[in-house]
DNA sequence: CCACCGAGGGAAATCGATTACCCTTGCCGA
DNA sequence: TCGGCAAGGGTAATCGATTTCCCTCGGTGG
């Protein structure tokens, strides 16, 4: 009885025998495979207008399409374009990634993903991988700090940032949301609405988008003369940040005068808050009111108590495939491509507002 | 001034000149290549250890790693798994890649993951695109019918399809819900709690898994004596489920007697749903309740007036893995795994239920 | 008439790793 | 002592596409 082994490698060759090659298509159109070569890759005076049409009539005839392979040994690069993602389980990230796959494909690229769950080992072997690969370009959706990340820097890799500034070099090119503006933001409408007693709940804030978040939303508050240093923060343990939320929340429960609006550094914090926040009898946004980031596309069907800084998810690619071809076009450290957000309130009203109550809309 | 090609390729070169080759490790451990390379594969017999022991040195020194292009056009086939998605805006299936590309890591293997759009031309040009790579196996989570699927399945790729059949052939492997059984098991527990006015929301139908969920509803409600041909059925123009969802619970709305229970063929079809009843005025779950399918992982947290049938997103790595390695070991059409679900019921009591009210749980 | 040029196209090197095949050495049984 | 075998290791072919040289043939300016 043979190996398990042998019967794999049976079925590969069994495979392999019927993708044409190049050698197939030249033979066929009785040309050498140097011509052929030209032909698809559309060298100017190299061919006859006769020849070019053999080549190609028997390109059709075979099926034949060119394998990434053995063009990407020669070129030693590849037409993949790795992503490597934070957190796939994250929806905003899942959306992210979905724009971007999109317009890379209008490249004729594609689009390796990975998820790193925000390990550091697990993104230096993704990293590692993707450059064994020759990919022509690394996106990093969320990057924490590593080894092998330093070394692609170093090694002139084609790099992009979103989301998260890169960790090692905040000059490295970066696409995403002004996350301090929109902590900010957030500020701005609390302050014009007469709320200045609130919380905060947060994940990780080890130079995390969170970071420049709740940065922006302090600074500006402080700069209304809000004594940010009073304001209770809150967070849990974990990386989910809905289970964090959760736990974030019922600390804050506890607090003897709770803050009435509650500002989450990220939507799934939001939702793990709400729940608990219901659990404890609270009315959402009645007696407690959230903000988050991001935005989830779902919120307005079924989160209409969160308001949130909208993340344009289907930006992402075009803004990033922009800054590509800006690195490949040779500038060598393009600014950084903030895309606008926008905060989407939902709550008619506050607690703790003051004010008239705003006229019913349309 | 050169043009941009040019630019392209200088920045191209200046960073091949870092990555070490074999050769270059042979060079520094005073072996051949070919020696080098049986140390790093392990093949036995063919190094003292001695031998072996200053190749790893060599290796180590040099930070050598083999390349991924050279070995996968020798062996014609590479690390990576093709994975082509239908959508990967859906968090269900966001979820299920996720799961698929930690289960794939643990063995040494690459996740390439596309989205299809549900377009077979889309899902076409990725086929030929993986195939060209020389991907170790494909997994479609959620195929369409297309010409490119057809020939992959000729010639004698490895395929698992999940969570939608082969449209091409029943009898491909499979690794998914058991969707029929999910659809009658929410029937039983309509008929146990005495509950036969129902509606149901929809997409496609078309060789989709709400096919079959609605074909087990059915079947089970029919054998009940319920006169299935009566239930009112509503669907919405386009692919995305939440808004079709949204504009089929409209026309529910408009029917003369409206059931007070709307089975939903997925979540998102009754998170549009959702809307669209609150925003007709109705309490949920007490006006109108709802049932879904795939229980996404948000729903405990924001959506707990959902009933939905679960789909375990982390058990669908190791199951597809498992499918894999009978491919890989010779089995010609293994069983269809069909994943465990299990109907969480959210609502204490439904609309239109008859019997006594259930003691509140502890 | 000759040198030169451009178009058209072929032969072969190349990319990096794997592997079929061959060679040497030492050991063991006959 | 000889044949055979296994261990250890090198040489070169191979995978598929690209690209660098090179050759040939017409035409053309000097």
């Amino acid at each position: 009885m043979p190996p398990p082994a042998d019967r794999k490698r049976a079925s590969r060759t069994e495979r392999a025998s019927l993708a044409p090659s190049l050698a197939q298509v030249a033979a066929r159109a009785g040309v050498s495979v140097a011509t052929a070569s030209r032909v698809i890759n559309g060298v100017a005076n190299k061919a006859t207008e006769e020849t070019a049409e053999r080549v190609r009539t028997a390109i059709r005839e075979l099926g034949y399409r060119p394998g990434s392979v053995g063009r990407a040994l020669r070129r030693r690069e590849s037409r993949i374009v790795g992503v490597l993602a934070a957190n796939l389980a994250n929806p905003s990230m899942a959306a992210i990634a979905s724009s971007i796959e999109w317009s890379l494909r209008g490249e004729g690229l594609v689009m390796s993903l990975c998820d790193t769950h925000e390990r550091a080992d697990v993104q230096d072997e993704y990293i590692r991988e993707m450059r064994a690969q020759l990919v022509r370009a690394m996106i990093l959706v969320g990057a924490v700090d590593s080894p092998a990340l330093d070394e692609a820097r170093a090694a002139g890799d084609t790099l992009v940032f979103v989301n998260r500034p890169d960790p090692g070099d905040p000059s490295s090119p970066y696409v995403g949301l002004d996350n301090a503006g929109a902590g900010a933001e957030i500020a701005d409408r609390l302050l014009e609405r007469g709320v200045r007693r609130i919380g905060v709940l947060h994940a990780s804030l080890d130079r995390t988008a969170g970071h420049w978040r709740l940065l922006g939303l302090f600074d500006r508050l402080a700069a209304a003369g809000v004594d940010t240093a009073a304001i209770p923060c809150a967070t849990g343990p974990g990386l989910d940040h809905i289970v964090a939320g959760y736990h974030a929340m019922g600390t804050m429960l506890e607090l003897a005068d709770r803050p009435p609006v509650i500002v989450c550094l990220s939507d799934l914090l939001a939702y793990g808050a709400y729940r608990r926040a219901r659990e404890a009898g609270l009315a959402v946004p009645g007696d407690v009111a959230f903000f988050g980031f991001d935005d989830n596309p779902i919120n307005p069907w079924i989160a209409d108590w969160l308001n949130s800084v909208r993340v344009p998810s289907d930006h992402f690619g075009p803004a990033i495939v922009g800054m590509l071809h800006r690195l490949w076009d040779g500038e060598e450290r393009p600014d950084p491509l903030l895309l606008t957000h926008q905060l989407t309130i939902r709550n008619r009203r506050l607690p703790g507002e003051t004010g008239p109550v705003p006229p019913r809309g349309p």
